[in-house]
DNA sequence: CGATTTTGACCGGCGC
DNA sequence: GCGCCGGTCAAAATCG
């Protein structure tokens, strides 16, 4: 947590006055205060800066800048000013020799000629107004344009961001039918490490989408609404349960995640920056009655429960000190963990000023070789395209991993019989995704969502999850939060209707085996694949997955021939050998001539460019 | 000389 | 209240 009163020092020298290329925010709440930020060359106007939505049409006054196509407000700077005698520009030049400064030194041009009558320097006072005005009206059209561009990308997000909530709701609402058998295992922890934000957001969708509704009270009455929405055949004691403390996190974030969070994370123009920022609709504080059960009492402050963020973290092996992900990054610390004795250094994201995108790089005391590089925050401006395929891959990874992920046999089970059939992220979808790949802490401090690549397929097949760490299929909330934590918005083809309901398991189909035809499906191959493909940096990390993967027999085989990636068919690629055989600790450019039998039979090739790890 | 890294200090959260 | 720990800051050092 950033310290409040080194904070306010360090916003001035990050956010200077002018911030019409900046698309963050500079406010603890995470929005701008626009009012705070006027341009310098008309004080009338707007920065154009992403003012939320919201905003824009709270303040009437800035609306009021399109007045200045009225003649009676050209010479009037301040358009809310009334008070202040209005300047009669005809007036003026009836009355007097015309003492506007234009600025353009237009008199200047008549001063010699002495014989003009009276009505000629009317004339010309007349000619010099239209000018300026004319002028004045061009740069106001200009930024009009700005702003109308502003206006239509705020849109564009917002409609991202809906199509987000969307899935964030569907997600959850399949996780509350998984959520009974993860808490038998790991009882009601889970849900305490829960992003706040997008529960906030699945809220505010069950309220619309009466697919998934249910009451958001907590009354016993309001109990058995909620766990009819369960199946019959779960634990709706539980549900009932986490139920409550959902509750009070959805009202808890209503007030406040979204401050929280936003303060941490959130910024304008960041693909997360839904919210409240972007959707009026969602966020109005003070009138969002409509978007709120109308049987929510209020929580008190002891009740909520504290927010935190949620993290990605990826484990790869590597000799390099940092696995490049495609942004630039600035180290600002490093500590000794405790109970680690390799240091865990600290970086922020330096491709944009004031981006919050930090994340910590440590190995893992157990395996040296093992680097987890740990992403927090959202981005807050466009990713270079490796970038871009890294978080695409994770968030590949992340759909797996509400696909299924779970390492307990009821979990798999109830993903077979519960989730696999749906035809949304099953397994079969990403073969080289196994559902263990990725797992959510419960044990860390932060709701954590880890991209094991480091493993064989068995291994991460029967791997069993240490004591510390439980694992558990990352719940919406986080996914929610990891689909904009490394700063990328949702995929289309992940995205389904809200009232979209997992038709019934098809008699005699295989578990896992469904191969869904659906756009979904092939969508959420071409994400990965296009992650694959772009980045031969991550590709390092995820080709061993890959390979390791598709090398093994793969119990929810159900995609023939693998996967198709653009011109970079995996299957028919070298390089995973060098990654694949990273494990035996050798520095991974040495691995480009590995034998082939240090492959596991099968392995899949990828390109040489993927066989090393590139540092920073 | 600007950008980046290093490193000790500081702060807040948390457990005892 | 105290100490531990994780995380961050910022001055100094280093790098390119």
């Amino acid at each position: 947590m950033e310290k409040q009163g080194r904070r306010h020092h360090i916003i001035p020298k990050l956010f200077p006055h002018s911030v019409s290329d900046c698309s963050f925010n500079a406010s603890d709440d995470g929005l701008v205060d626009a009012t705070n930020n006027t341009s310098s060359s008309n004080p009338s106007i707007p920065i154009p800066i992403p003012i939320p939505i919201k905003q824009l049409f709270r303040q009437p006054k800035e609306i009021k800048v399109m007045d200045f196509f009225s003649d009676n407000n050209i010479m009037n700077d301040d358009a809310d000013d009334d008070e202040e005698p209005r300047r009669q520009p005809q007036q003026d030049c009836n009355n007097n020799p015309p003492a506007v400064n234009t600025g353009l030194n237009l008199l200047t041009l008549n001063s010699g000629i002495s014989s003009t009558s009276a009505s000629d320097i009317h004339q010309n006072s007349n000619n010099k107004l239209m000018t300026s005005l004319q002028v004045e009206l061009e740069r106001l059209h200009e930024e009009n344009g700005e702003l109308k561009t502003m206006l239509d990308q705020m849109t564009k997000s917002y409609s991202q961001l809906q199509a987000q909530l969307l899935m964030a709701m569907q997600k959850q609402a399949q996780n509350r039918l998984r959520e009974p058998i993860k808490c038998e295992a790991n009882g009601m922890l889970a849900r305490q490490f829960m992003d706040p934000r997008p529960s906030t957001a699945a809220a505010m969708d069950h309220v619309r989408d009466p697919s998934v509704a249910y009451s958001s009270g907590k009354t016993p009455a309001d109990h058995e609404a909620f766990s009819s929405f369960a199946p019959s055949n779960l634990n709706i004691e539980v549900m009932s349960m986490e139920r409550d403390q959902y509750q009070r996190r959805l009202q808890t974030n209503i007030n406040c995640a979204e401050e929280a969070l936003d303060r941490s994370s959130q910024c304008p123009g960041s693909p997360n920056y839904t919210s409240k920022s972007s959707d009026p609709n969602l966020f109005d504080d003070d009138n969002d009655e409509p978007k709120r059960s109308t049987d929510q009492e209020q929580v008190p402050v002891a009740d909520q429960i504290p927010f935190r963020k949620a993290r990605v973290s990826v484990r790869a092996r590597s000799e390099a000190p940092m696995i490049s992900d495609g942004c630039q990054w600035r180290k600002y610390g490093q500590k000794m963990a405790k109970g680690n004795p390799c240091p865990r250094a600290y970086y922020r994201c330096t491709m944009a000023i004031g981006c919050p995108v930090r994340k910590q790089v440590q190995r893992l005391a157990e395996d040296k070789t093992i680097l987890v590089t740990t992403y927090e925050g959202n981005h807050s401006h466009p990713l270079p395209p490796a970038a871009t395929a890294m978080a695409k891959t994770t968030s590949a990874a992340a759909a797996m991993l509400l696909s299924g992920s779970t390492t307990s046999k009821e979990a798999h089970q109830y993903h077979h019989h519960h989730l696999a059939n749906s035809g949304f992220f099953s397994n079969s979808q990403l073969p080289f995704f196994t559902s263990s790949m990725a797992t959510l802490s419960a044990s860390a401090p932060f709701p954590t969502i880890t991209l094991d690549l480091t493993q064989s397929p068995m291994q991460q097949f029967h791997r069993i999850p240490p004591p510390s760490s439980s694992t558990f299929p990352l719940p919406l909330h986080g996914y929610h939060q990891l689909m904009g934590g490394l700063g990328h918005p949702i995929q289309a083809p992940m995205y389904f209707p809200p009232n979209y309901k997992a038709p019934p398991p098809p008699a005699g189909v295989p578990l896992g085996g469904q191969r869904s035809t659906s756009t979904h499906d092939s969508g959420m191959i071409e994400t990965v694949g296009a992650a694959i493909a772009s980045d031969p940096n991550f590709t390092a990390a995820l080709a061993a997955a890959i390979s390791t993967i598709m090398g093994a027999p793969r119990p929810h085989q159900g995609h023939q021939g693998g996967i198709n990636i653009n011109d970079g068919d995996i299957a028919n690629n070298n390089a995973a050998r060098g990654v694949v055989a990273s494990t035996n600790h050798s520095p991974p450019s040495a691995n480009i001539g590995v034998p082939p039998g240090s492959l596991q039979p099968g392995s899949p090739q990828l390109p040489q460019s993927c066989t090393t790890f590139s540092t920073n």
